[in-house]
DNA sequence: CGTATAAATATGTATAGACATATTTATACG
DNA sequence: CGTATAAATATGTCTATACATATTTATACG
């Protein structure tokens, strides 16, 4: 184990057992390098750790204090769902159901402002069962290679990943009842519970791709996992049955 | 702005450029640090941030090398109920339904392996109306001061975030269908999507508490955002209508 | 007594150098 | 020609020091 991480260790027991309790100042650096016999880079290092952790706040000047538990926090990563599949040992199945493109796409939800789209739909199945309905627009003025592509054979998830940089995204998630087309499409009776990702990708502020994703209730969960601290940024997963 | 943010934002406009495309091995360090005319500690920090980023991955000896895109990563923060109504401007109101404990209580998921438990029920609402619905298990072996504690004033979340310590948080989130119980209290119609999120507390593997946090899925959403990088851990927010 | 100004100070940035440690690469050997 | 062994090397850890910069705290002033 390593200097800086015995003492993040050590510091982490201290706010852990209430002797640093929530709003507590802690002992300025070189106080604490003393007291570990370290330098102070040693010692900047331990709360740093800390401060990305979500325990501790710094001030330049002001210290450094204990914050007030007042969230959980967790990562969490929304994988390519092809891997997602195949990383379950299922057959990875993919059907585009619809492309458009200028006219005879709609931006109803007034977020492209005029852009040229592409409007794309497509069904992702796990061993031949609807596993995710795909539903997406494409900013063709931001990607012009989107016309060019069919999309018949790669799913514009996996597709614009590979291709598009992006600078800020929005994700949305919630359950909803399926309506008539969505239920067809995934094999569901209407009104069906299913979750619903929504994802609006940008590049410096203009958007790139708008995309709802939706599961079949009953067959999808996320999974975020943390360990380690009091809460923490971390390894996380989606599972999904 | 700082050296290490210019170099790190060079870097990044490298990557997002594909001038350094995914599986690309970076330069050493200290050929970078000759390049920008910085010391090598300064490159290490920039690096490090893009690591944290998940853009790169760095191994001993073998290298520096750009991430392949798989994913998408964003943090996730679930925040104290009440904080949450709040802050949106409305009345937070509470009511506990049900406490049992001893032999009243079943662990059903046989998580807490023959612990003596503690159970409490209780509803969330926002104006008035139900907003979530808490079922809790709470391990008073580990926390026996959940033994004294009523629950009517305060949430099981509010008083455990504030009490217990923990180290490991398992977040499971997934759309369902009321069944009757949960339809009553929420007051919905049997089957209504409802957004269910369940939370396994632990402290050093042991089980805290568990929770099944039931939303009405017309009502509830869960928002994060990112921003800055190709993909990025960062600030993040839940909004609910 | 409040307010502007100056001094003090904890954190933040940056440097340069020494040594540790995984891994890879080169070399020698059976 | 494959395999064990030694050398080379990029990243990782740590130290010590200098200076920058928000903020707070102390001081002087109207």
């Amino acid at each position: 184990m390593h200097r800086y991480e015995a003492i993040r260790a050590e510091l982490l027991d201290r706010i852990r057992n209430n002797v640093w309790p929530p709003g507590f100042t802690v002992p300025r650096e070189e106080d604490l390098a003393d007291e570990f016999g370290v330098a102070r880079g040693t010692v900047r290092r331990a709360l740093a750790s800390l401060v990305a952790a979500g325990l501790l706040e710094r001030r330049k000047r002001a210290g450094t204090r204990v914050v007030e538990p007042t969230s959980h926090q967790s990562t969490l990563k929304i994988p390519i769902i092809r891997h997602e599949i195949e990383t379950q040992g299922r057959d990875y199945g993919y059907r585009r159901l619809s492309a458009a493109e200028g006219a005879d796409v709609r931006d109803e939800h007034e977020l492209f402002s005029g852009a040229a789209l592409r409007h794309v739909v497509c069904l992702h199945l796990g061993d031949g069962k609807p596993y995710q309905l795909e539903n997406r627009l494409i900013n063709v003025d931001l990607v012009p290679e989107a016309l060019d592509e069919a999309f018949t054979e790669i799913s514009p998830n996996e597709w614009l990943l590979a291709q598009a940089p992006y600078s800020s995204v929005r994700t949305t998630m919630r359950a909803a009842a399926a309506g008539a087309d969505v239920a067809t499409l995934l094999s569901l009776p209407e009104g069906a519970p299913v979750f619903v990702i929504e994802r609006i990708t940008r590049l410096d502020g203009i958007p790139v791709t708008h995309v709802v994703m939706t599961y079949p209730g009953s067959q999808f969960e996320l999974v975020t996992e943390t360990d380690d601290l009091r809460w923490t940024r971390n390894i996380s997963a989606v599972l999904a049955r």
